[in-house]
DNA sequence: TATGAATGAGATTTCATTCAT
DNA sequence: AATGAATGAAATCTCATTCAT
């Protein structure tokens, strides 16, 4: 929606969106480096190049701020492709492989903001919500699959449950430990979700 | 309150222990329930029903305090028996499902903490540690496992990486996720741990 | 100054004088409800339906703007009719009486700027001034009644200190205290007011 | 109860009370010649001598500070003396004289924390109260002079809304106009209360 | 060991005012 | 006349930490 404003061919217009958006910009690049509560809007204000005050302007509070900035962050975080079935879940694998790697900083935005979510309500609905999105992709790549290999869908859910939290999980660790071989844990991961969709079907 | 520690029924010498861990429980209760920013060392003394100086005298910062009480906490997630092989695999799950349950303090200040240890040097390498740790001893078991049925052991540690992430992604989701059905996510993911550990050899 | 603006030929110009009213209006509207201090331009502004910074066009400062809005309100606490001597002063107390009821919103700023000008060069002028006025008017009452009596004019401007000085009494209970019956007060006081002439020559 | 700390002969000891004491003395002067607003916190520190944060130590909120101001003021405030009836109610006049002059400090405090209270539960429930009180001792007052002249008591309430109201009317003119007389002012008031016991009986 | 007063830095937030358009 | 973005100062409040007793 942001983006509409500076669609204007009129450069020439003051475009309020360019501040704030680089608002956001100067918040997302703090808030990853040095986490949420070391981070003060003064801080922020300053990468921004702004008025402390202006921050205010654009969002109401700090909450607020950061709750922009987690939508953008969430968006970031997408690692499926058009394709379907076992294919596009081959594919989504491989590009969280190269995910993990390029966006650091949003994972550790996002690590830090499930934390934060916990004792948040906003921060913790806006977590809720977007863990609850990325479930869903999942286990519509999963009911894909099981529709492929004509069994029943049933589990679908549960294993979306599984794969994502896994993905979570090899996230915190790659993020936690420089020695963790991400690209293992995600094959390993690969192999165990297409092939474990026959039996967790008896057992779910 | 103050009296318990004259009955020094040991040696003659007063016990700080005692009052040391008045402080940790206190500290695990707030840090648990408000978070970690959201706690202040007035608080714990007042949780403990000691002068907030006297913090500061059995622990040298709060995050020293902190890091106190993440020891404790991570003991407390221990989920496995003494069973061995696929059976000490099936218990430990089992068992993973009440504890999610019962232990979701601990859990909230162990993911909090998670993404404390992002920005804090000490916290972080308390956090590493332990998930080395656990991840160690599911690696323990996955060979086991793999000896049991005569497979190449050589990706239990990729196996581990993936089901230790799933059980932090699992933690993450239940806690978030009012509506989370975790018993049925930790059955999937006993299901495809145990049945996976096949086709892993080939894939990783 | 605001007439002269007004008096353009009619309605075929925009009426600049309209807007300067509204943020007026909306100006006491606000305050008297809120507040001096728990008022802000802005809030003002959004009241008024204008942009923020048409209030300091037409208004220098916030200054500026309280102490026009305060004229207004001291015209609005005009308690006095057509009436002389002693007819008017009882049809003052009696109308005085149903002001208080009405005009509680007025009387509420009107109050609070009192302890505003305390501090305040200008709004202090303003109130005293306004105060100066109001006694003069009872004093001029005063005046009528005891020449009315043929007795000695002298306390008249005493007995003007006292009286206005009730009425302000009785509008600060009034507005204080719930349960304050304010027609009873000024009974009271229109009795004592009256009857006291005599007696207060000797006195004073 | 402060009071009774201060009263330890060893004085020696650390003597918190002073320190709050010195806080609330610097509250007040610079609350009664600056005015609310216009005083900040880390004066009234400045004024005390005392680091900022102690301020908020011995006071929660800016808002409790004054209101502990507010009572010793009220206190300040009393005019009444031991004697009774008549003879006690010329006392507290004549008394009230000499505190117009001295206690100025006090009074711009007390009309400015009136409209403040306008808008601030807390301060206006102090203020409600403490005008309730002083309306009690005058009505005690009237009720006494009543019945040394043994006449109707019934309207004691209304002279006493009407007296005390002139009392702050009083207040406010002496303190707005730096030209009122307010010795005649209260002159006056003391003869119009105390020939008008009579007539206040007919007409309320 | 234990207390709690005292410190001082820093964080969020509010706001009157200015200014370019 | 009108807009609303931008500024910068200041205010309240919180808090880890220190220190004298």
């Amino acid at each position: 929606m942001l983006v509409e404003r500076s669609t204007k061919t009129k450069e020439s217009l003051k475009m309020p969106a360019d501040t704030r958006d680089k608002i956001l910009q100067a918040a997302f690049t703090r808030l990853s480096s040095q986490g949420y509560e070391n981070t003060s809007i003064k801080e922020i204000a300053e990468e921004a190049g702004v008025a402390q005050g202006l921050v205010h302007y654009y969002f109401k509070s700090k909450q607020q701020l950061v709750l922009a900035v987690l939508m953008d962050v969430c968006a970031k975080l997408e690692i499926y492709g058009p394709e379907l079935g076992e294919a596009g879940a081959l594919a989504a694998f491989e590009n969280f492989k190269s995910v993990l790697r390029t966006r650091r900083d949003a994972h550790n935005l996002y690590v830090e903001l499930i934390g934060v979510g916990l004792h948040d309500r906003e921060v913790g609905t806006g977590i809720r919500d977007d863990i609850r999105r990325h479930r869903g992709e999942v286990e519509d790549i999963a009911r894909q699959v099981l529709a492929q290999r004509e069994v029943d869908p049933g589990p679908a859910r549960a294993i979306a449950s599984v794969v994502w939290g896994a993905i979570l999980g090899i996230i915190v660790q790659s993020l936690v430990d420089e020695d963790f071989n991400s690209d293992e844990a995600v094959d390993a991961l690969a192999a165990m979700a297409l092939s474990a969709v026959y039996p967790g079907t008896q057992s779910a």
